[in-house]
RNA sequence: GGGGUUGUAGGGUAGCCUGGUCUAUCCUACAGCGUUCGGGACGCUGUGACCUGAGUUCGAAUCUCAGCAACCCCA
């Protein structure tokens, strides 16, 4: 029983999410909400180091075919304000930098809330031939939005600091519809490294990006039942090309259009990350992406030194096979020890002692809870193994969560019913006029039609008209 | 957009209603020393706080107003 209470003290069940979330973002050394600006947040060395390797997913994925690129944080009024239906989406949400130390500028400058209005203008320059095309460009850069609603770590911020947008251009509107699917792809990809399972639907039409065609996305179930938009991919059109004039040459030697897409990633994948897999004991970081991704603990008893040699030895080989290992020599009890470092989200803890030497193995704990003893001798092999195995545990664990709160309901009274605790699947008609009912009468938001999956043709809940299409019903974060 | 709750050491809290004895409680953390170490060790010593501003008052952590910030619920 004190045990128990002791662990509470430190972090809240997961079932308690709200609260759960924000202590372990503190706990775990994720992001330090105390900074005094609202909707600003520091990232702590810890977690930086994982946004950092998550990052690396990102761009090891794009860098095959995009460029990484950097556009200037500032934007100026003339350029901002051409594109009418994306301003409209924007306009109360843009911060203006006014004066230049005390005079006033003669032109306000935005900071970007995303970057189209920045890019594009460049775009113009950039693309003279249908040579130059597909152009596809990506940068990683802190984005800004004041925000009025309540704003959270990681999900809903004022400064967005990790916000990755790729931006492309292409001769024709269906490459650039194809564009979004391969954009879809990368990003379930990465998803899948990350051992997040997710859904693809496709956002109604009073829900899409402003300026955009249409618009696709990735959500994530979150352990309290709503769902975290974690990836949008937009087709764009001809809406920006035709506003900022970006035409290209073609063989024929007239000037067209471009037509373009953009999709974006921000930390919201690591809120999604923590949230997914983290445990009551804390963070539970997949193999790849944790900073720290074994532990040796050392079980200082009898002869201390051979003790702390054979840890020190073994910590050299996994540092010359790749792996991110830590020695923890601290003061600390080893009891202490397991629990912070499963706060801390790490895989892997090797616990070596005397018992251990004494028959050539170290005892091997996973941080899904595994226990194991292993033969120094082909350590490396065995916990790159279990790695493996631990990624395949967790994302199991993740998918039966989303399996479990997610259901195909027949009518409005129970998508009502089912929303308050996941995501509802109904048949609806496309309409938009009975899209706005069924969102009225859930008290849910439409997330959009399930993209990539076949239904049996049924009567849409409002309507009554015959339809296959299904829409996803949740509430959101 | 609407409503509510809250702000006391690095973190979590008591005190606030009913202003004074608060030199502000306890847990944790941190620093030093010693004994310890196979699932949150112990002893001793030490460090550290009333969100900001204005007001009421002889006197404010406590009451009032404003600002800033955080959290929750509803749309």
């Amino acid at each position: 029983m004190t045990e128990i209470k002791m662990q509470s003290d430190k972090l809240p069940p997961k079932e308690n999410f709200s609260e759960w979330y924000h202590e372990l973002l503190m706990i775990g050394e994720i992001v330090d909400n105390r900074y005094p600006v609202k909707g600003m947040c520091v990232w702590f060395p810890f977690g930086f180091a994982i946004r950092k390797n998550v990052y690396n997913i990102i761009r090891e994925l794009l860098d095959v075919d995009h460029y990484e690129a950097l556009f200037p944080l500032m934007i100026p009024e003339n350029e901002f304000m051409k594109e009418a239906q994306h301003i409209k989406g924007f306009e109360n949400e843009v911060y203006w930098v006014t004066n230049g130390g005390s005079s006033p500028l003669e032109v306000k400058l935005a900071l970007r809330p995303t970057s189209e209005t920045a890019i594009y203008p460049m775009f113009k320059l950039w693309i003279r031939s249908h040579a130059d095309l597909p152009l596809r460009v990506y940068q990683i850069v802190n984005t800004f939005r004041y925000e009025t609603k309540h704003t959270r770590p990681l999900i809903r911020l004022r400064e967005i600091t990790s916000f990755k947008e790729a931006h492309t251009a292409h001769s024709t509107w269906e490459e650039a519809a194809q564009q979004v699917e391969i954009a879809i792809e990368r990003y379930s990809e990465f998803y899948r490294r990350l051992a997040i399972p997710f859904l693809v639907s496709r956002r109604p039409n009073w829900d899409k990006f402003p300026g955009a065609d249409y618009t696709k996305a990735l959500d994530v179930i979150m352990p309290d039942g709503r769902t975290l938009q974690v990836g949008t991919a937009h087709h764009l059109g001809f809406t920006f090309s035709k506003t900022y004039d970006i035409t290209y040459e073609t063989l024929n030697g007239e000037q067209e259009l471009v037509s373009q897409t953009c999709y974006g990633i921000s930390e919201r994948c690591i809120a999604a990350l923590i949230s997914v897999h983290g445990d009551d004991k804390g963070l539970v970081l997949p193999w790849e992406v944790a900073p720290v991704q074994v532990v040796i603990i050392p079980i200082l008893l009898g002869n201390k030194e051979t003790t702390l040699e054979v840890c020190k030895s073994i910590r050299n080989r996994l540092q010359e096979a790749c792996i991110r290992v830590q020695l923890d020599t601290g003061d600390e009890r080893p009891g202490a020890k397991f629990y912070k470092w499963e706060m801390k989200g790490v895989p892997i803890r090797l616990e070596i002692g005397p018992k251990d030497i004494d028959k050539n193995v170290v005892t091997l704990a996973r941080r899904d809870g595994i226990k194991k003893i292993i033969p120094i001798g082909t350590l490396i092999e065995s916990i790159l193994s279990e790695a493996k195995e631990f990624h395949k545990a967790i994302n199991d664990n993740a998918r039966k969560f989303m399996e479990k709160n997610i259901r195909e309901v027949a009518s409005i009274e129970e998508a009502e019913e089912y929303t308050k605790q996941g995501v509802a699947i109904v048949s609806w008609c496309g309409e938009e006029d009975c899209g706005r009912i069924l969102e009225d009468k859930v008290e849910a938001n439409m997330l959009g039609e399930p993209q990539y999956s076949h239904f049996a043709e049924t009567q849409c809940v409002v309507c009554r008209k015959m339809t296959t299409k299904r829409t996803y019903l949740a509430r959101q974060y």
